[in-house]
DNA sequence: CGGCCATTTGACACCTGTCAATGTCTGTGG
DNA sequence: CCACAGACATTGACAGGTGTCAAATGGCCG
């Protein structure tokens, strides 16, 4: 089973919950089914109603809402082992749309496959509750981040996050990652203006803190910049939840 | 078992899942244990490490994360029927804190008891799942409304929310409603100082379209108010999850 | 009556958006 | 090989939305 034990979200699950052999089969059958995607297609749609969600396995993708009014939010941006569109899979229809920031492959998640997963493995369930309510939390995190954090701090608090998370897989290392992100990418994540965006980030580049050039990101002195973004990643959980 | 039936979480979940008998037993064990809460003491603390979560029988509360600087971020409202704290039964630790913004009185969800009802009824598992989905667009709203709206834009899509939310459960006419929130909250939720959500109030007021005084929301033009809040209530997801 | 909290209002500063122009790189087609 | 288009990045000037500071008002309660 290489095939499965090299794969991030198998890796994220299996390393927290302790996991029967019974129960990593059922995470494993869960993500049979794979795909392909660019970022020539959504692969969701906000306001379609297939009852169907994914793992990213490799490539970045990004969850967004766009309003009648042209501008766009991005909710949420996925690494590989995320979760995309999970929520979709029990609303009547999907309150968001999801875009491959590169070509990306997935696993194809249906609610019967999720229903069958619980049903037989009901510590496989809270598991993937875990997950989804690791996302939840960096959701939220974001959503403090537009509230009270501004430009300066919001870009190094993302930017730190990013590194983390890619780092629990292995994409990442202590000195930067690389990133596939636009800058175009970046404001309407952060709930700014390209042009703002560029100006924040060479502020923060010439102050000598982190450097975000040629789709990769660079470190220049991590311990300031966590100080200057308050950074405290206790909200991603690192600790896995509670064994049950 | 008139107590179950007038309850409102079990209203929300029982209206749209077709539970079986079974599975509403489950649902009213699950909020067996009561508790009043007061605004004088959290309900839950950042960091805090109990496996408990709540469901709000009657009162409002808000759940926030509070900076090193000071500044606080409310990331939700809750109204009855809602639950709270949710995300933290399953992370080592609550991300967030939850505060009583009136006396409240909650019922108590250990991690056992959902743990139990998960195990014995599947389907009661997918439909707290799209309880919780429904929560997370919520937020997800909330997180668009902070990046690509404007304070006004912000403000007016907070009351109609409140306004259709509390309709859900009865405690909102087309007209209005009761709403025990201060500017001081408002200004929290919505990333916005107290003075600017005063100027904004008063816009509102002046320009017709609500009115926020002495705790009770009026629409004064409800109509126009949506049309200016670019308000479309999809994500609240009134149709209830797949029947399965 | 005296404190305290929430609300209200004005003046001013500044962070960030908008508009506009330029630069750089890549891929494509002639 | 060159011309060109298009996407992304960069920079400057200016406007405006929102925060901060300060003070006054009003209601509630001990």
């Amino acid at each position: 089973m290489h095939k499965v034990l090299s794969n991030p979200f198998t890796l994220k699950i299996g390393a927290f919950a302790a996991l029967s052999e019974r129960e990593l089969d059922a995470v494993g059958r869960l993500q049979s089914v794979h795909r392909i995607c660019t970022p020539g297609q959504d692969l969701v749609e906000q306001g379609q109603q297939g009852r169907v969600a994914y793992i990213l396995l490799s490539g970045w993708t990004i969850s967004y809402k766009t309003q009648v009014n042209g501008s766009r939010q991005i909710a949420g941006i996925q690494v590989p082992g995320d979760f995309v569109g999970f929520r979709s899979i029990l609303l009547s229809a999907s309150d968001h749309s999801v875009k491959p920031v590169v070509d990306s492959r997935v696993a194809e998640v249906t609610v019967d496959a999720l229903q069958e997963a619980f049903a037989g493995a009901p510590r496989l369930a809270m598991a993937i509750l875990w997950a989804a309510s690791r996302d939840s939390a960096m959701v939220v995190e974001h959503l403090v981040g537009l509230g009270r954090r501004n430009a300066l701090e919001r870009m190094a608090h993302l930017l730190l996050e990013l590194g983390v998370r890619l780092a629990l897989v292995g994409a990442a290392g202590p000195t930067g990652y690389s990133c596939p992100l636009t800058q175009d990418h970046l404001a309407d994540t952060l709930g700014l203006s390209v042009v703002h965006v560029n100006r924040v980030l060479r502020r923060l580049r010439e102050d000598g803190m982190v450097t975000f050039r040629d789709g990769y990101v660079t470190f220049d002195d991590r311990e300031r910049l966590m100080t200057f973004a308050r950074f405290d990643p206790a909200y991603l959980d690192q600790t896995g939840p509670p064994r049950v």
